[in-house]
DNA sequence: TGTACATCAGTGAACGCGCGTTCACTGATGTAC
DNA sequence: TGTACATCAGTGAACGCGCGTTCACTGATGTAC
């Protein structure tokens, strides 16, 4: 009985937040029940006291990454190029702070079996992908960036711009210079989507 | 006793074969021995008799796949813009062929618990990166592509032209229309890399 | 070319580990009067 | 403000499923003489 009870919305918080944790350390294959509780500080069971069993700790594990993704795009309302430039780096840091997103975008692991849960995944990029395009479309109204660039195309490019550089960053254990990198990638793509 | 006897090398190429084929319909998750065998036409138990554990089975995966990325790459001999091109769109054919090749590379599924696997995956990715790169530099030699551009960085930034295309086009359950999309990102794209 | 033996690819039963989940319980917290 | 009862968040033991792996075996194929 060392463990304080508390409120189930703020074990319901802390579950997913130590979930996330575990998926960057451990990966998705890594997150079990277990480990979980033991993070939090609680008996496994006890996380049923919260959750209907671990599919539920991962929809509200994908509800927190869908906000931060939103809360980062929201975030930018500067001039539009320069908008997409800090919203790139806001995108990587995201990502080196948390590095479950990424794995967890791609792991089939977390779809297989549940069509709903991948549709709902889709939706979170494609929410984040009509957020992007938008502000490529504010920077056509200002005439900054070429009127001829699909915004769809360019938002989904955008988000090439940081899909790779994330790959390479967990692949190599942090050896690869995102940062450097990414700089680099921003110049050239910025070349070509600015108006001449 | 319905089976035929067949020599093991044949045998491994075949488990090798139905593995991959199993991941791109199952995920690495949905990637189980007694699937192979039933793929196979064997019993789980005869899996080992050509490999020493599951594990054994992924590293010839990953060997086929790295097999066909360089292939691909070293198909590839006419003018260098052309080349690149050309490459964007049979990197795109081959992820659709076997969908299991996005999902392998993502999958933390694949390396938790062993960083050697981890660090072959790592390698594949970068030598094929490299072999990317050697066709951007030949493209600067011809004076077609632009001097200041880093082969490196543009190489990777050709892996993102196609990685998230790839991600939205599984996710979508093929709605997402990648091969219009590539068009236009390549246009895009080329913009940004050719001498003006 | 035929026989004897070794090797090899196949089978099916059984084992065991990991892990999600259930259940009966306990003591603390909240609520009604 | 105090007492009685309901609810709620915690515990630990046990269950059961899935799945990789092992093992003793069998019959076919290959090899030596």
């Amino acid at each position: 009985m060392k463990n304080e009870k508390m409120k189930t919305e703020v074990r319901r918080e802390q579950i997913a937040t130590a979930a996330l944790q575990l998926i960057a350390r451990r990966g998705v294959r890594g997150l079990s029940i277990a480990g979980i509780a033991r993070q939090v500080g609680l008996v496994p069971s006890a996380i049923y006291r919260h959750f209907d069993g671990k599919d539920h700790v991962l929809d509200l594990v994908l509800d927190q990454i869908r906000q931060r993704l939103l809360d980062n795009v929201q975030a930018e309302t500067s001039d539009s190029v320069e908008a997409l430039r800090r919203l790139l780096f806001r995108h990587i840091k995201l990502i080196r702070e948390s590095e479950a997103i990424p794995m967890l975008v791609f792991s089939d692991q977390v779809y297989s079996g549940r069509p709903e849960r991948k549709a709902r995944m889709q939706r979170i990029i494609q929410d984040y992908l009509e957020q992007v395009g938008k502000v490529v479309q504010r920077g056509q109204k200002e005439k900054a960036l070429r009127a001829d660039l699909d915004p769809a195309v360019a938002a989904v490019m955008f988000l090439g711009l940081v899909q790779p550089a994330a790959i390479l960053w967990h692949l190599s254990e942090g050896a690869f210079d995102v940062t450097k990198h990414t700089e680099k990638a921003w110049q050239v793509f910025r070349r070509a989507i600015v108006r001449p």
